[in-house]
DNA sequence: ATGCTCATTTAGCGCTTGATCATATAGCCT
DNA sequence: AGGCTATATGATCAAGCGCTAAATGAGCAT
């Protein structure tokens, strides 16, 4: 028995301030993902095993550590080498697609990421709307491109009509849902593309 | 004046316990289908026009009030007749999938009913998962056995493979995310199928 | 070894939350 | 009109919330 057996001997690790930062940055995105935004300061300190008032030392409120997730999560992950990707036309279009999902899939389409885009969405849908604007604005169009091209058709002058943004959204979202069904609710999806 | 213009006149009306036990139900719905499960008995209590303690002579706690909204909107939307109206070879499928589409999100793609399938996603997949899994069991298969039929192909003895099942999830879960785009992100959703 | 700095903890404030209980009164029965 | 019943309210509790301020001690420079 060592003398501070009796209080589970309270380690105090002094880190340097950016590194625990970024720790607890990290430690609020897998915990908010889970609980929600509501989620308590207290449960989230305790599984960083640091006290809760240290949290405050990092950032200056909950709402500022809840948007420092909301930015991490939401940018950073977005790859516009995918562009390029789809419009190379010396590869059949079906690879390009599948390729550019696998990645795309692999870089969003994670628990973590999945959860806190839904959560945020229902607190508060401007995050999310900004990420739809910028799949609708950077990617759909290209993708409305490369089927026309693919089926033969002229290129759109004007760009894409509403119709054809439409398949593709129905095309991305089929697959989001996948994810959501697997990440979310924790269904088998058996499947891959 | 009247004489209580000063309290804004604390009305009291006294209903017959089945009529305030709906329309706490029905508030409750609409309330916590805004502000999640998280949403507080006493801002849904002020949106009734009633006291708060009012809520527990009707559900023994917030908890069971939830759990009674879960089952109230996940049962009695889903309409056993969609399975017959899938069949009925002797409409083109193009139309009877339009047509069964309309219906069912007419049913379920409504702003409370998405919202609160988000949520409880989110907080406790069991629900979406037994949901998700009437999809799978009741509507899949069909739509399934109907689109072979209609690309003449032969029967599937041994039911549909997983292949086929997620081409169909893909469907559906483009039109869900339809639905989530505009119901939840409230973002404009052009055209309707 | 010693002192200093600042990362970390301990203690606690003010407020909100879900939930309880005694009290008041709306509305039917006679 | 008067009384009875049980619906609805007012007051309040205990626990938990975000957040703050002062005390503590880890780890570096010397």
């Amino acid at each position: 028995m060592t003398k501070d057996s009796k209080a589970d001997a309270p380690v105090r690790r002094r880190l340097a301030p950016a590194e625990r930062e970024r720790q607890i940055l990290e430690g609020a995105i897998a915990y908010f993902s889970e609980a929600g935004f509501s989620g308590q300061t207290r449960e989230l300190s305790r599984r960083l095993g640091i006290t809760q008032p240290l949290l405050y030392r990092y950032f200056p409120s909950k709402q500022a550590l809840v948007e420092k997730v909301y930015q991490t999560v939401f940018q950073g992950r977005w790859n516009p080498a995918w562009i390029p990707l789809l419009q190379d036309r010396s590869v059949p279009l079906h690879e390009r697609l599948v390729e550019f999902y696998r990645q795309y899939a692999q870089a969003t389409y994670r628990p973590e990421w999945i959860r806190i885009y839904m959560h945020a969405g229902l607190s508060d849908p401007t995050l999310n709307q900004r990420y739809i604007r910028l799949v609708r604005r950077e990617l759909l169009p290209v993708m409305c491109a490369e089927v026309r091209h693919h089926c033969g058709l002229p290129v759109a002058t004007e760009g894409p009509d509403e119709q054809e943004i439409e398949f593709v959204w129905n095309l991305h979202g089929g697959i989001f849902y996948q994810a959501v069904r697997r990440h979310v609710y924790r269904t088998r999806v058996s499947v891959d593309f």
